[in-house]
RNA sequence: GUGGCUGUAGCUCAGGGGUAGAGCCCCGGUUUGUGGUUCCGGUUGUCGCGGGUUCAAAUCCCGUCAGCCACCCCA
């Protein structure tokens, strides 16, 4: 018996339907970046495994799909871009005029555990300005990401960019008198209050001289905790946005490496997601690179938001319509008569170079064969041809009305049919 | 790494000790130049794999593998 493969364990075969969601989501990413006055970069799929030791420590190396490679170098599939971004940032600094807006999309691999929204293999979005210190930076890409859930059909219903402040923290720790060495482990935390029992949290606060109720009136401080974040959030409700912000300083992520305003895109649904997450990370493109530079960003991967999408009623709609048009042809031609293969070659080509879509059996076959393999092609019109030629049926296989046409006048005659 | 659920036709699944079923899909005909919603007929399975109990296992037991889900983690 013939071996049968499988994908390995968290990779995914797409087969045409699932490409054209997949390439969906593309489009929309892409389209906002490019509202936004963003252009698109790439990197190499396979790293230096220090690259990513180097930003996020040794513990990193379990979760990568690392090797020797044949020179004996160790190498890494790419878990994420930003290290990448950094590297080629710092490499020529000084020939882009500052601030750059840049963005990605790329294929990441992490070795994980397969489970829904995460895989192995995973598309992941990436948006990023550099040599900007403004906060109005920060708010442009929550702006940006607020536009692209908006582009593909979420409402306020349906998510929030949830905003925080690394450096509120960062302030309210030193002035109550934690030291820089604990910091860290200070904003490991809060970041994990929300799953931990409360006794934990008040003894872990309690050895660094703090209480609960600190922690949560910092909380419930809110904006005036920052600087930073109220101009953010009038920069936001100016673009009439406030209605999908909502200031949250639990929210620290657990990255080391951000340096000042923070936020997530959360799914307000049933699933309580988080579809997207970003920050100011002013301090990593010095570490990686050599270069001070200041920056900020978001990712988004396909996984989370394309679940999200299949769930939610008007998103899922709009995919739909993308899918079906990804799926189908303008026209298919049916030969009626076998021996006018050649003259409906000509047809066929005629109609390509006009820029249609347009297909041709390829084996004779009965009309009502063809017929149906128009319909299951998805196809708008089917277009005849037999022994009356050069006059030619045309049909639209929605309402089933036909016309005859002259060849000539082909071109234009499908062009009036597809368009009404 | 931990736990739960599920593995039966290409797909969705039913059956629950006596060597397999439905619907969909697919193919052919009904219709020798007109399709999607007619009707008729047809193909398809080592019932995930290995072992055990039994006269007899798809069915019960043990193991194993795979998939899904949750936890941990999440750049």
């Amino acid at each position: 018996m013939a071996q049968r493969f499988q994908t390995l364990k968290g990779f995914r075969d797409f087969f045409p339907a699932e490409c054209a969601a997949r390439n969906y989501v593309f489009d929309v990413w892409r389209r906002i970046a490019r509202r936004y006055g963003f252009v698109e970069y790439e990197g190499p799929i396979l790293e230096p495994t220090d690259l990513y030791r180097k930003k996020s420590g040794d513990e990193i190396v379990g979760q990568l799909f690392c090797f020797q490679d044949k020179g004996d170098r160790d190498v890494s599939m790419r878990p994420e871009l930003t290290p990448t971004l950094a590297r080629m940032a710092a490499a020529k600094e000084r020939e882009f005029k500052k601030p750059l807006r840049w963005f990605s999309i790329g294929q990441f691999f992490r070795y994980e555990k397969h489970q829904k929204g995460r895989g192995r293999e995973f598309y992941q979005f990436n948006c990023d300005i550099l040599g900007e210190t403004s906060p109005l930076a920060d708010a442009e890409l929550m702006a940006l990401s607020i536009d692209l859930m908006r582009e593909l059909g979420f409402t306020k219903e349906d998510f929030r960019i949830r905003v925080s402040d690394r450096n509120a923290w960062v302030s309210f720790a030193t002035d109550k008198g934690v030291s820089d060495g604990q910091i860290t482990d200070f904003l490991q935390i809060v970041d994990k209050m929300e799953r931990t029992p409360k006794e934990k949290t008040e003894e872990l606060l309690g050895n660094l001289g703090l209480t609960l109720s600190d922690i949560e009136g910092f909380i419930a401080s809110g904006a005036e905790a920052s600087p930073a974040l109220k101009e953010v959030l009038s920069n936001l409700e100016a673009r009439g946005f406030a209605e999908y912000v909502e200031v949250d300083l639990s929210i620290v992520r657990g990255l080391a490496y951000y340096t000042g305003a923070v936020f997530e895109i959360f799914d307000i649904g049933k699933g309580m997601r988080a579809v997207a997450g970003g920050g100011r990370y002013d301090q990593l493109v010095g570490l990686i690179g050599g270069v001070d530079m200041a920056a900020c960003g978001f990712a988004m991967g396909d996984m989370v938001i394309t679940d999200l999408i299949r769930e939610t009623e008007r998103p899922n709609q709009l995919l739909e319509v993308a899918e079906a048009f990804a799926s189908g042809v303008d026209v298919s031609i049916v030969i009626a008569d076998p021996e006018k293969q050649g003259e409906a070659a000509g047809v066929v080509q005629q109609l390509r170079e006009s820029g249609l879509r347009v297909i041709a059996p390829f084996s004779p076959a009965k009309i009502g064969k063809q017929f149906q393999a128009a319909e299951q092609a998805g196809a708008k019109l089917a277009i005849v041809i037999g022994g009356e030629y050069p006059e030619l049926t045309v049909k639209r296989l929605e309402d089933r009305t036909e016309s005859t046409v002259d060849v000539s006048g082909l071109s234009e005659a499908v062009a009036g049919l597809l368009s009404s």
